[in-house]
DNA sequence: AGCACGCCGACT
DNA sequence: GTCGGCGTGCTC
């Protein structure tokens, strides 16, 4: 692909003859189109240049997107206020915005706000003071030489003979007192203060370190990714391997690569915060953390890492979905770690799926993606079956240790107590892996006590009245939640329909209720939940991650936080609860989901010296994906799921996109909702279904319906979605969200 | 996205 | 009589 180089162009000027230099500022708003300003005599500005506008009665950053469109007549015309320092957003920075705006049809201000969400890194940032010791300073009259002011003095006595001078926060620290000491002896003239050039990120990762001896296997994949990122020019690899067998070291070499010739490397990770352990790793390689971009970075985090980033001096990001908007530079090569997950696809707002926009990146830009999975998505899957991504394979487990054996336990003939969820066949497997000093994990993706509440008395269930959804007992914090919203409310003590006492039934296992019964299954083990709503935080899941390394616990009870790359040598069983859960709901990915989930749950199991074993607890143990995985039969789960998908006309071999038509008022939903039915597009290969309600047919207090398009795969859905969309006249009250590719039908 | 303008209920 | 609710519309 032919790329422009950066920032060309010639810069747009205040005109010094009275012809009127104007430029397009792309806003990061929802708005139409870029809006014309005049840039003011003396201002230079190229197009990526960030600066401030006035918009109304307040004033905007934007982005210099190029010149003036001249559609508004120079009267209304408002002035460029100023330029910010930091480098302009690159040519294909701003090719790639409008690219995503364009495919996923959201006006390009919002996808710009997504790459913008740090005003205050805009600002230089301020000096930092710090102190050396003055020479041959003296104390005024009466000030007192106290213990602690003498440290402070004692600490900075290298500074004379040239040392590096110190901020006040370090000189508290390392003297044991407040700050107000170094105050005070600042204001009696005894240190001399010095203003430093604002602290840059740490040490950079050095990619010049030796790595790791790797396998033959592991040698000829790195050596193939080394030469991608040497060359450069865009290209996909899939780089497929089972847990364990070290993919994460062959593509660290891309990374080292790319550092190598003076570019970025950019790690996305479907959920950061949970990333502890790959962030060790990464520095154990590299000698230095690499920048971490996500939703859980404080405000000043947030403000160093991008403007670090955008100055060129952070050389690896490793980010969840949004760190793919970030201004690189010169991005060297892009990484999409556990590529099949879900955890990729941003369901609001702008809806995207991080995968692909990284691959229209990587396009964009010329340069290499790795996509990486041990259980590729099935679009993956079928871009390498055909070529069109190149493959890696990484087939050995590296370090000997070996797969763990699955077994499928048939509930309807293995079945548990009344009232209990782990059948007996489960039970003697986590009796003898205890007795063995071994460590044990149940999988349930369910939090909470129980799904589902009702009244044994009159049927009443307990419903979220904002959501299409049933309220979770989460019995810890003595609550009844709603997953989908938020609210939360206490146990009634009766039936809030037909008003009897103690009659509210918890129905249905979640992770607590799981808890419960091995606490009375196994009263001196050590046991813990482990799910997203009893974890607060990245430092808690490290803590958590630690305590079972440790063998401080026995058995662990976790939700899919649990699923993801951990290795723990003493845990040899896994349980899986309910290995049916995400097979119900007629979603199309329903199977292909469920497959790599619980793929990745059995990885967990004798990843150390000692063999693993995987129970799956089902009632349909003749499901295809139960029996292929009972027969670690990857491949061909694969090709039936193709075949399947095939003959529906379904993605990969189909194209989908879906209209959410949503409202806080039913009837006018369903009148547009029918309307946008009734001009929907038909014709031999493109069909429209629907208005059918979406399955969450009330989230958050509005009331939505969906119509789902379905189309040959070469279509080109955009023209037709907007086509349809401009035949149709929507109220301002009812919103329609476009999602091209949807995921999920949840 | 904000922020204004604009037209109808409970308060000092 | 005003303060204030948030519906609708505009911002170069």
């Amino acid at each position: 692909m032919r790329e422009p180089s950066a920032s060309s162009g010639p810069a747009l000027q205040g005109d010094l003859l009275g012809a009127e230099a104007r430029v397009a500022v792309l806003l990061p708003l929802p708005l139409r189109e870029a809006y014309d300003y005049r840039v003011p005599d003396g201002m230079a500005l190229v197009p990526g240049d960030v600066v401030e506008v006035p918009l109304g009665p307040r004033r905007v950053i934007g982005v210099v997107w190029g010149p003036g469109a001249g559609t508004v007549e120079s009267g209304r015309l408002k002035a460029v206020v100023r330029r910010f320092d930091v480098p302009p957003m690159t040519e294909v920075g701003r090719r790639f915005i409008e690219w995503v705006a364009a495919y996923t049809m959201t006006l390009p201000g919002s996808v710009l706000r997504m790459a913008m969400s740090v005003p205050s890194a805009l600002e230089p940032p301020k000096p930092t003071l710090a102190y050396l010791r003055k020479a041959d300073a003296e104390p005024p009259p009466g000030f007192k030489m106290t213990d602690p002011r003498k440290r402070v003095l004692a600490l900075l006595d290298d500074t004379l003979a040239g040392g590096p001078p110190r901020t006040p926060g370090e000189l508290a620290e390392e003297a044991g007192c407040g700050v107000t000491v170094v105050r005070g002896l600042a204001e009696a003239g005894l240190l001399e203060p010095v203003l430093l050039e604002p602290t840059t990120l740490g040490r950079p990762p050095d990619w010049a370190r030796p790595g790791p001896s790797l396998s033959a296997n592991q040698e000829a994949a790195a050596e193939d990714l080394r030469a991608r990122v040497g060359t450069g020019g865009y290209s996909t690899v899939l780089l497929d391997g089972v847990t364990g067998s070290g993919k994460t070291e062959v593509y660290y070499e891309a990374i080292a690569t790319a550092l190598k010739q003076g570019k970025q490397a950019l790690v996305l990770l479907p959920e950061i915060a949970l990333s502890a352990q790959w962030l060790d790793r990464f520095a154990k390689r590299f000698g230095a953390p690499p920048a971490e971009w996500h939703s859980e970075l404080t405000g000043a985090q947030r403000r160093d890492t991008w403007r670090a980033i955008a100055k060129g001096e952070v050389p690896v990001v490793v980010g969840a979905r949004s760190a793919l908007f970030l201004p690189y530079p010169d991005l060297g090569v892009i990484v999409v770690d556990e590529e099949h997950d879900s955890a990729y696809k941003q369901e609001e707002g702008a809806i995207y799926h991080a995968r692909d926009m990284a691959v229209a990146r990587a396009h964009l830009g010329g340069l290499p993606i790795v996509l990486v999975s041990a259980t590729p998505s099935l679009e993956t899957k079928v871009n390498a079956d055909s070529h069109r991504y190149a493959r890696i394979e990484l087939p050995s487990r590296h370090g000997g240790a070996v797969l763990p054996d699955i077994d499928l336990i048939d509930l309807r003939r293995d079945r548990p107590p009344a009232r209990h969820w782990l059948a007996p066949s489960v039970r003697k497997a986590l009796t003898e892996t205890l007795a063995g000093g071994e460590q044990a994990m149940l999988f349930l993706n369910r939090r909470g006590y129980a799904p589902l509440t009702l009244c044994r008395a009159c049927g009443h269930r307990m419903q979220c009245p904002n959501c299409t959804a049933w309220l979770v007992e989460h019995r810890l914090a003595r609550k009844l939640q709603c997953h989908h919203c938020g609210l939360q409310q206490p146990l009634p003590p009766s039936c809030p329909s037909c008003g009897e006492e103690g009659t509210m039934a918890a129905c249905g296992p979640g992770v607590e209720r799981i808890a419960e019964e091995v606490a009375e299954l196994y009263p001196d083990a050590r046991a813990a939940i482990m799910a997203s709503d009893t974890l607060f935080g990245p430092r808690a899941i490290q803590e958590m991650v630690r305590k079972i390394g440790d063998h401080e616990l026995d058995i662990v009870i976790g939700t899919q936080v649990m699923a993801k790359g951990h290795h723990f040598p003493m845990l040899t069983l896994v349980g899986v609860v309910d290995a049916d859960l995400g097979l119900n709901g007629g979603d199309l990915r329903a199977a292909e989901r469920t497959y790599q989930l619980l793929h990745q749950v059995a990885g967990r199991a004798g990843r150390g010296e000692r063999p693993g074993r995987v129970m799956l607890q089902t009632f349909m143990p003749e499901h295809p994906v139960m029996q292929a995985l009972a027969a670690g039969d990857r491949d061909g789960f694969y090709q039936l799921e193709a075949e399947m998908r095939q003959e529906a006309g379904m993605p990969p071999f189909g194209r989908l996109a879906a209209l959410i038509v949503s409202g806080e008022d039913p009837t006018l939903v369903d009148r547009v909702a029918m309307a946008l039915g009734r001009a929907a597009p038909r014709g031999e290969t493109v069909h429209v279904l629907g208005p059918a309600p979406a399955p969450l047919a009330l989230l958050r207090g509005r009331h939505r319906r969906r119509l789902l398009l379905k189309a040959p795969r070469a279509t080109q859905v955009q023209p037709l979605i907007a086509d349809w969309l401009s035949r149709v006249e929507i109220p301002p009250s009812i919103r329609v969200q476009i999602d091209v590719d949807p995921y999920s039908f949840l």
